[in-house]
DNA sequence: TTGTAGGCGTTATCAT
DNA sequence: ATGATAACGCCTACAA
């Protein structure tokens, strides 16, 4: 079955697809007549608009890119729902893609989305990502760009991000309210942005309330249980172990909270454990975890918010970058009694 | 900065721009000369194929649509990754939509895809979806169908589900191989055959094995954690209690085990439960809960070799109806010591 | 081996 | 209020 064009429905009425074009668009000077009769054929013959040949003669595809190291981690696929429905009602199409981490693979991605002429690219960057080129070429183009969570410092790029720094301060400084003393912190790679400011928010909170921060107090680790039993076990042989442990992520914690377990430790009476992310598992856990949570539906939707600014100030150059603050889910693993 | 067209490069080089096509191309009668000195200049000058205007020639996008009920529930988000990691290296780009369960929402979107032009749909219909009309347009226009795991028998379409049926089975199975009697089955909105299927089997592994199927053991329930301790709490409030739940989903499952613990009953010596999706906290759980995996990132790659191979037999149609196995991941709320 | 010309479907700019 | 025409960028018969 061919598809209908506006030239079918000219044809079936005796008149030029350029007032075709006209009636379908509401184009205010054309007769009321030739709108209706052009909406009834059209409808009749079943005809739809080709968005890729308005896309070719607008230069506006509808389409952005969003791009992310893995779709089926929570946060990121939550990111993506908040961005899709805010998007979706105003016309545009999410084209997702995954860096798995790899810079070759996000620089490839961000050419091929430019090839297929996206009006905007949201990204999340990938953990390898150092060069910028890639960026600087997407904004030559005058695409709007918009980092989320994990950004790169670049002239004339958007972000929105998560207070990281607060969400860390928070955490600790609700673990020294329930009278921690020694508190230590798991992390994981230092050469992201986001971990480097959980660590600084936490020794702030730490001198903030007149402890000092020990370097020995901070280990880092890969992002699984295993890993984070690990740590725990590192941190408990010190000469002087900690009695608490903020983990830049929840695996990190629910590793360490295992293991601790196994030692016959009693949390949170004898020791308290807060992790980052809020992960669904958190909260349905015999020992509900107490965790930082990073909003992630509300930083899609503000990225997307962020893309259509852009695109509704046709020429004018904005960069905006907006900082979402954390809220600390407090649970049991973390609430000592009485307090 | 304008963007460099065939048109730039053929004027740079004092050829025609159909030449410049056709080395780029790698057009066999192209003297290697002018390839390399098209390439060249293309690198130069920072050309890069407009992948609209090669739709529009092309009748081709190299867009794929997937539409999904929501995309942050972790079956679908695996599902996506899945597709995403079998097109993309094919020069495909995935567009998601979400329909929120909403049966004019699908119509909707299965709509713009179409005038988006997208080379294909894969999807899993939403649980309101009722007509087929948005289903038969799709194929009308030769656009290649593909649903995974909730599907729509109609001619043409093609399909990559899991076999509920079996799941179901094995996970019923199962109890009654560690010794349970009396089986209840906590299932969801039976409108789907998913469900329907998961009820079927759990009768059948019954009757194989010589027990009566009970009415009143078959409970339906939201897919949330109270209602799955409300659900077991009526359960066990009958005349005969069960002795072991299978849950058509995890929830139900740990909402379940939640209410048993709460009445001092032990699992899995007491009472055993299994669950389905096989969700990550499942393992997460101090006491790990059975369940049966869906293996969904293995449901999105078929799904798009399913589409792959559409698109490969130009002009035959097929249609193919894979059908994939499930696996019980046996953990320990169903497993009773010494079995 | 390369050039010419037309068309994919739409819209914007002229005319009429 | 409508028609004619060109253009978006690319590709491909057909010619040369």
């Amino acid at each position: 079955m061919k598809k209908t064009t506006i030239y079918d429905i000219a044809k079936e009425l005796n008149i030029t697809a350029a007032t075709v074009s006209r009636a379908l668009n509401n184009n205010p000077r054309i007769s009321e007549d030739t709108k209706k009769l052009v909406q009834e054929t059209a409808q009749r013959l079943n005809y739809k608009q080709n968005r890729v040949a308005q896309a070719l003669k607008s230069g506006k595809s509808n389409n952005v890119g969003v791009v992310v190291p893995y779709i089926n981690r929570n946060f990121f696929s939550n990111i993506i729902r908040g961005i899709e429905e805010e998007l979706n009602p105003k016309g545009y199409h999410v084209i997702i893609s995954q860096t798995h981490e790899k810079a070759n693979k996000e620089i490839d991605i961000v050419q091929n989305l430019l090839n297929a002429q996206v009006d905007g690219i949201l990204i999340s960057i990938s953990r390898q990502t150092s060069s910028d080129e890639h960026f600087v070429q997407v904004l030559e183009k005058n695409v709007p760009l918009i980092f989320f969570d994990r950004k790169k410092e670049i002239k004339g790029g958007s972000s929105v991000t998560l207070d990281d720094f607060d969400g860390a301060y928070q955490a600790t400084k609700h673990l020294i309210e329930q009278g921690c003393q020694k508190i230590a912190h798991m992390t994981i790679d230092l050469s992201l942005l986001i971990y480097q400011n959980r660590l600084a928010g936490y020794k702030k909170a730490l001198t903030d309330h007149g402890m000092t921060f020990k370097p020995e107090y901070v280990i880092g680790l890969q992002s699984e249980i295993v890993a984070g039993k690990d740590a725990a076990q590192k941190l408990m042989e010190l000469p002087e172990p900690p009695d608490a442990i903020f983990s830049s992520t929840d695996l990190g914690a629910l590793g360490a909270i295992q293991y601790l377990k196994e030692i016959g430790l009693k949390i949170p009476d004898d020791f308290c454990v807060v992790g980052f992310s809020n992960e669904p598992f958190t909260q349905f856990m015999e020992l509900p975890i107490t965790s930082v949570d990073q909003a992630p539906l509300t930083m899609g939707k503000t990225a997307a918010k962020v893309f259509l600014e852009q695109m509704d100030s046709e020429g004018v150059k904005i960069e905006k970058n907006v900082v979402l603050n954390p809220t600390l889910e407090i649970r049991k693993s973390s609430l000592k009694k009485g307090k």
